[in-house]
DNA sequence: AACAAGAATGGAACCGGTTCCATTCTATCA
DNA sequence: TGATAGAATGGAACCGGTTCCATTCTTGTT
């Protein structure tokens, strides 16, 4: 039983085509009776039209690409919900990418942002390099980006630098002034930008309030929970140890408490931690932590993204979000 | 500028546009010569074939629409995962759905499975009921379900009647008579179903080893992990308490361990406690639970869905994948 | 050289919508 | 009543691919 088509309900209501079509939508010009007899036609033959004909004739795929990788979960967890939310009741598929090595990247990057096949592209967390936006940009195809950045593309801001002082400023007012910060790599192949831009704030704060920058305190590693445990081993075998240490993540934050169990150190007691996203699991741990709102975050990114499918920007956006801090039970007053 | 089209391309290459989309498909009959003088004229053009056009042409959609409650978080993450990863060198896109409420799922359940809209359809714990499941069918849209059931549609199983019974044997085997399980509603409106076949498991453990089941020592609630919490207060606060409670998922634990916690008690020592699923945060917390092969799963669900748009099969399939005990420290031998 | 068979090719028809223009209908005004 | 203007309508053309059949070309056989 093949689908019906519009010229089946054309048929059966007595119409024209076209006539369908307007009733289909919401065009002027259709009387209140030929409109009554479509809608019944439409009824009778269970007829929905194709979207893909539909998307042909419109010379619009009605996609949007959305590019992440998994392996930053949770957050991106959040950031996506927040985007299907905002595309559920819009007329886009939201069609998934998950990166997970830079050569799916690179693939993607390249075969994904292309007219024919999408109307806008969504990114998460990965930004691009002027080659991929040089790309992006020929094929007019609407890019937006979510913790991520590049100059020529709107995005939708959560502000680290901000978030990245805030933790540290948490820590200097608790009286600490040996802060440690843990975190990817500032330079690394997916060129993320998140670690970097809280790593900037990090130095704010300490120069701010007149903490010189000790370079063994800043650990940098593959994202992870066992890396960023490693990685506090090793502050935490300084002959200075660090009294208090901020990690880029929640999940990094964990590696860290782990450390500073299997060194046998007292959390906040003897090592404060602070950790950044406020992912579920923090609140069980009583992590303090900077949150971020990563649902907000997936939602503005495709508010700016559908705008700019709509009405292309003249220069590229921002949408900026706040971070908060969330003090729980990880970060304490310095005791001597 | 526009994007080149086939006839472009052909008139560049001075061929027909059948000769293009010969060489375009792999199609024989295409002489050396001409194949190479259209592979230039493409290269010529940057030509990249329309999707919609050929989705209409070919009568198919190349579209997988997932429908997925994001809520399940982490064990949908990983799933979801092996679908996108099983997904990405076929020619398919991967639509995705999240449900929050049963509304949502009943208007996805409604309006997704098209023919004209989607090739097939792929549905993460959310168990179709029989009106739903008969849409699918009369609209002939290929079905599998992951993590849910119904018995006339092919699902990839993880066995959690096994895994429910292999929990509770490792308690019973540690000596524990007086063994709890907390769970989602076994009867809920998104009639989920694998805290009722966790439930069937366990109930079989406790009649093989002779153990009578105690209905005060089943505790359902909504899914999460403050519920189950709240469940594990009113266990540890009867009478006659459970020594271990067996939690339906890996987030309910956790929220077992809090209460736990809240009540002064020893895990292991006094109480022990298993969850399910090994979500990335059961090493951390040492917990010990029911592995099960969630990437895998998403896996097998889009091999069978692809089978089945290939070659419909007369009857529903199953790919069984198995469950595993992963022992760590929230489980201990019964001490008096 | 003529014929036959198979390879190679071109392009009209088709997929199922949208749109726009020619045509018809309707209502109003002079 | 006839003319005019605006509303309503039908359907051909179009979107950009795929396919299949009529036609042409090429090669081998007699």
């Amino acid at each position: 039983m093949t689908p019906a088509t519009i010229r089946d309900v054309a048929k059966r209501a007595g119409v024209g085509v076209g006539t369908v079509s307007r009733v289909l939508n919401d065009r002027p010009f259709v009387s209140d009776a030929t409109h009554q007899k479509v809608l019944s036609a439409i009824e009778a033959l269970d007829y929905t039209p194709s979207p893909i004909a539909r998307r042909l004739s419109l010379r619009k795929t009605l996609t949007i690409a959305v590019i992440v990788p998994f392996f930053t979960r949770p957050s991106f967890v959040e950031r996506l919900r927040g985007v299907e939310f905002a595309l559920a009741d819009s007329e886009y598929d939201l069609v998934l990418f998950n990166v997970e090595t830079t050569d799916k990247r690179d693939a993607y990057f390249h075969d994904v942002p292309r007219r024919e096949r999408v109307d806008g592209l969504l990114i998460i967390s990965l930004s691009p390099r002027d080659a991929d936006v040089e790309r992006f940009l020929q094929a007019k195809v609407p890019t937006v980006l979510v913790d991520a950045r590049h100059p020529r593309l709107s995005r939708a801001v959560i502000d680290d630098v901000a978030g990245g002082r805030l933790a540290t400023q948490h820590l200097i007012e608790l009286g600490h002034r040996k802060i440690a910060y843990v975190s990817d790599f500032l330079e690394n192949p997916f060129n993320f930008v998140s670690s970097r831009d809280r790593h900037e704030g990090y130095r704010q704060a300490l120069t701010a309030a007149g903490i010189p920058f000790q370079p063994a305190y800043h650990q940098q590693g593959e994202h992870g929970r066992q890396q960023a445990r490693e990685m506090a081993h090793t502050l935490l075998a300084l002959p200075d140890p660090p009294t208090a240490i901020f990690a880029a993540s929640d999940t990094q934050a964990i590696g860290v408490l782990e450390a500073a169990q299997d060194a046998g150190i007292s959390v906040p007691e003897d090592l404060s931690v602070i950790g950044y996203d406020d992912i579920e699991i923090a609140e069980y741990l009583q992590l303090t932590t900077i949150r971020q709102p990563l649902f907000a975050s997936g939602v503005e990114g495709v508010e700016l993204l559908l705008e700019a499918i709509a009405n292309p920007p003249p220069t590229a956006q921002q949408v900026h979000l706040p971070t908060r801090l969330v003090a729980r039970r990880t970060t304490g007053r310095l005791v001597d």
